[in-house]
DNA sequence: CGAAGTGTTGAAGCAAATCAATTTTCGTGG
DNA sequence: CCACGAAAATTGATTTGCTTCAACACTTCG
């Protein structure tokens, strides 16, 4: 399996075999951690960096009323804390399936910042993209009906998902439970099944145990008014993906 | 009027003389914007960066459908662009009034992050703060009943507002109309409304004019499920704030 | 093999959307 | 300063997408 993170931080800034040496360094030394349990907690300063190598994570917070929102869904190749040390965590991160993360001190990541120039405009882009799918999120999810809402995370886990490498075909890895995609849509489980059922039936996606294939790519991204611009994936990224076939457009 | 820039980022890191000095000279050459129109837009890539000195401001995308959500406020202190030069903006900023805003190269941003270590701190911290202020819109606006978003927006501005010294007593300016206000909790203004004349009815609020009061701030926090933490004012604020009576506990 | 978690289905209720009409406020020019 | 038109706010009636509650079936795994 292919270094996430060497694959995603490309995607922010071409790394030399210098920055990819350092980095394996970095992510040499791994931790496992089980599944549905916390790496950071709410309020907490996070002694030291997280760094998602494998499975999936998401952050969150406990509302009152015992309600979870799931505010963003980590990836291998994902940072778990703040991109700022120092600051207390205003949200917790868990995982969702078995997890394999790096950690890191915080020196080590000021280092990435001041001493590899190329690292540090990818990790800078980054956070970038991080934001970027904070709005895209709060847009889509908060002003559109559920089903296109589902639509939606389910094309943009899939674009995420093949910049790591991560996708076999139109397939992928889909470990969340439909409690937990109510939580990051903002809607009951109850309806999460219902509209996914709708997605289904309308012949967009196929769910066999937990891998989810996209079915037709073209009419589900349609559907979901889905734009890849916000991921701010660099064109020279998607013009290979196109010479493989990958994309239409 | 106190300068919103230095009051803001004083929040994130002390500031020397020679830092309010660099400050002054960036926001000295000013550019009035009339009300409702584009700063910065989708797709572009700012030539340079826009700090907002007046006025309010908002981040937006129109949907498909020609539904608009806005994604953020902005304030006087506040920077109008992502945080990263070279990249396409992934969404558009309007202003709500009219506005007064600072311009500065892209170098000369790139100078205050590398010379001025302090201002650099304090950047990086409102950074911080704008993507903990996404967070919380997700699950806040997410999440919850209307009355409450509505009741948890009116915290935050507030609480924003009053580090840069732009509210008198519980009242300040509240320019919005009440779309506005449906495009950035993701409801109709028709509900807007009904939401608005509840507060009024619960005397937790009184809107006249264009200046919002807040009647009640603990009973408003408390119904908002409002939690100052995510805004990451340092301790040291707060106590002063305490000590000028201004807070509860 | 049993228990707990997850997924599925149906029925009833509700918060908010939508549609539509009316009043109030505001901005602008005469 | 007033008159006018446009924008914003208000109100009521109707509809709907989603929630909640509840029961039941299916997995998964210790």
């Amino acid at each position: 399996m292919n270094d996430p993170v060497i694959s995603k931080l490309e995607c922010g800034s071409p790394l030399g075999l210098a920055d990819r040496a350092t980095l394996e360094a970095i992510t040499a030394s791994t931790v496992h951690v089980p599944a549905h349990q916390d790496i950071v907690r709410e309020n907490e300063i996070a002694a030291r960096a997280h760094l998602l190598l494998e499975g999936f994570a998401c952050r969150y917070k406990i509302l009152r009323g015992g309600r979870r929102a799931i505010l963003a869904c980590l990836l291998p190749g994902d940072l778990c804390d703040a991109h700022d040390a120092f600051v207390a965590m205003d949200h917790s991160v868990a995982t969702i399936t078995p997890c394999v993360i790096a950690i890191m001190t915080w020196a080590a990541v000021e280092d990435l910042m001041t001493n590899h120039p190329r690292i540090s405009r990818a990790l800078s882009w980054a956070r970038t993209v991080d934001e970027s799918i904070l709005r895209e999120w709060l847009a889509n999810m908060g002003q559109r009906p559920a089903d296109r809402q589902l639509a939606h995370l389910i094309c943009e886990l899939f674009a995420r998902l093949r910049i790591i490498d991560r996708v076999s075909g139109s397939g992928f890895n889909f470990p969340f439970t439909q409690e937990e995609l109510g939580d990051m849509l903002g809607i009951s489980s109850v309806h999460v099944n219902r509209v996914l059922q709708q997605l289904r039936e309308d012949g967009l996606i196929a769910l066999h145990g937990r891998v989810l294939t996209i079915l037709d790519p073209a009419r589900l991204e349609q559907f979901a008014e889905f734009n890849r611009n916000y991921l701010h994936i660099p064109p020279r990224l998607l013009a290979a993906a196109q010479d493989r076939g990958e994309l239409r457009s």
